[in-house]
RNA sequence: GGGCCCAUCGUCUAGCCUGGUCCAGGACACCUCCCUUUCAAGGAGGACACAUGGGUUCGAAUCCCAUUGGGCUCACCA
């Protein structure tokens, strides 16, 4: 290892997780492209201390989404070519042998303490700190007045123990290349708790170690982990260990300035389910009694499926939080890259959008901003847009059925390749999404027969004027029964010399009715591409279904 | 409340380090108009910001200080 010594290497160390949320991703991005950019090593640590929250089966699932995106490590858990490296585990859950050395040394050095207290006591010091509006500091003068003897005794005995490391009494200085040099007063940092009584490590223990041990060279993380670093960087000290550089990277908020989080799916149901006085779930939606349960604990939360299906059938939208909502929403990666890498850094002047391979080698700490930023789906829409159009039109064909494989395979079923591809052809310069083309064209799917019309716009365009639109499609039908050449091109010739005739060359006042016929509503694509798509027999059917119903 | 950090259009940001070329540039959103077969998309215009107050200086968005505002953090969670 001595010949890569200044060599650099950044990790992402999540917690486990079955998803990515955006925040993350945008750390990982960064470290990613820190170290591709520079030749170095980017590596990928699960931290997985905490054993409450990682149990679950798909803990994590989220590596898929960091693949979606383009972001591959090379050392790590090994999934689908990536990750493996000889500075593993890569879970922290399996490094305990390791730690427990370093635990060993601080004891013995006198640089750390077992500590007796309850979490209960604990509790009660704090509440009582904070009923005073002081800050609570744990001094752990009780548990340092304690005789090796006794402290032997009590491990002996089994007591609940856990390890504090002695924070020195002087000033921290914390170096952070983005933020500059902060000083944390000494005093601010307390004796924390570096091994819990379950054995296994704190985050700030485990962090230092494996940084130290996986030749970490670079910290970028969130700015919520400023503080914290005065913790690492004396354990550094302690330890022996070098100082990595930190960067801590600015927040992404929400536009309402609140923290971007995974709950924030339950609060927009839970508000539109209040605003409608519901007390039970409407039909085919959530279990009643998950949902009364749902409903008294604001702190649970519903997974994907029921709050979706709950979602729906309350009319409103989930807010994307995790990349995977992204995708889902019919977003590209390499736009979410492009988007994500803005909130917080910049290439510099008016450049905006830019690849991530542009971005592993142009990103640096130095053009990182300090500042929160609010996440603005607006902008990411129109950026997808941009990408979307600018597509040659055989990758939007490829990439649109591909979307619609996974999250609409019943539409897939329904339509020819023929009409797919008609589709695709109509709505690329439209589509902000790739999911666009399915939410804005049930129409097909439905069978002629049981197609309904939307009265407002059947009182608008079907009746009303003279003549009627009713009388249009009368008129319209016959034309088009006798058209031979089903294409836009031959539709157009068809229908155009009725329009200049009877509709005086106003195209509008034809294509509505027949919209409204042939979709049920006002929203299509252009209405040559609308027959061309349903095709002779199922325009027909549905025009003359149309006229008969307004008889 | 303590500590730390931050402060340019509604939003993301450029400019700040190395004061003058900035009556502050771009993008998204917004407004107006045009195009039009619906929804979009597209085209052309427009409005919109250096938080406030003091300094320093011939000159400050840029440097300093204060105020105000915002954020993070104070767990046997990470």
């Amino acid at each position: 290892m001595s010949s890569n010594s200044n060599k650099i290497v950044t990790r992402f160390a999540p917690s486990p997780s079955g998803n990515l949320h955006v925040g993350g991703a945008r750390t990982a991005l960064f470290c990613w492209a820190f170290a591709k950019g520079r030749g170095g090593t980017f590596v990928l640590r699960i931290e997985d201390t905490d054993q409450k929250r990682s149990s679950d089966a798909a803990s994590i699932g989220f590596v898929k989404d960091l693949l979606w995106l383009g972001i591959d490590w090379d050392e790590g858990p090994v999934f689908e070519g990536c990750g493996g490296g000889d500075r593993g585990p890569y879970f922290q859950a399996q490094r305990l042998d390791t730690y427990r050395k370093y635990f060993d040394l601080l004891i013995a050095s006198g640089k750390a303490y077992y500590a007796f207290e309850t979490t209960e006591e604990l509790a009660s010091l704090r509440d009582a700190a904070k009923a005073e509006n002081k800050p609570f500091r744990y001094t752990g003068q009780a548990a340092r007045a304690l005789s090796a003897e006794k402290v032997a005794e009590f491990l002996a005995v089994g007591k609940p123990a856990v390890i504090r490391f002695h924070t020195p009494q002087s000033p921290i200085t914390i170096c952070d290349e983005i933020l500059g040099d902060a000083i944390i007063p000494a005093g601010e940092t307390d004796d924390f708790v570096i091994r819990k009584a379950d054995g296994f490590p704190t985050y700030h223990f485990a962090v230092v170690v494996d940084d130290e041990l996986m030749g970490v060279t670079h910290v970028l993380r969130a700015q919520e982990h400023f503080n914290n670093s005065a913790k690492h960087i004396v354990l550094q000290d302690a330890l022996g260990f070098r100082r990595p550089i930190y960067g801590h990277l600015p927040l992404i908020f929400n536009p309402d300035g609140s923290k971007m989080s995974k709950r924030d799916k339950d609060k927009v149901l839970r508000k539109a389910i209040a605003e409608r006085g519901m007390t039970s779930p409407p039909a085919n939606t959530v279990d009643p009694v998950l949902f009364s349960a749902w409903i008294k604990d604001k702190n649970t939360q519903l997974d994907l499926a029921c709050a979706s299906s709950l979602a729906s059938a309350l009319g409103v939208i989930l807010p994307e939080i995790n990349v995977d909502d992204f995708r889902r929403s019919g977003y590209l990666p390499e736009v979410i890259c492009n988007f994500l890498s803005l909130n917080g850094w910049s290439p510099g002047g008016d450049l905006e959008k830019f690849d991530r391979e542009f971005l592993k080698s142009h990103f640096d700490l130095a053009r990182v901003v300090k500042t929160p930023a609010k996440f603005d789906r607006s902008k990411l829409l129109a950026f997808n847009l941009h990408a979307l159009q600018a597509m040659p039109r055989e990758e939007f064909v490829a990439k649109v059925a591909d979307h619609g494989r996974t999250f609409h395979p019943e539409f897939m079923s329904r339509v020819t390749d023929a009409q797919f591809r008609s589709l695709c052809d109509a709505s690329q310069e439209r589509s902000k999404t790739l999911d666009d083309l399915f939410r804005t064209n049930g129409f097909i799917t439905v069978a002629d027969d049981v197609l309904e019309w939307d009265t407002k716009a059947v009182k608008k365009f079907l009746h009303g004027a003279t003549p009627s639109g009713c009388e249009h499609l009368k008129a319209l039908s016959k034309i088009l029964s006798q058209c031979g050449d089903w294409s836009v091109q031959g539709l157009e010739a068809a229908i155009k010399p009725y329009v200049e005739s009877e509709a005086g060359g106003n195209l509008g006042s034809i294509a509505q009715p027949l919209r409204v016929a042939l979709c049920g509503s006002t929203v299509s694509p252009p209405i040559f591409d609308t027959l061309a798509i349903l095709g002779k027999a199922s325009s027909l059917k549905r025009i003359d279904r149309c006229v008969a119903s307004q008889a």
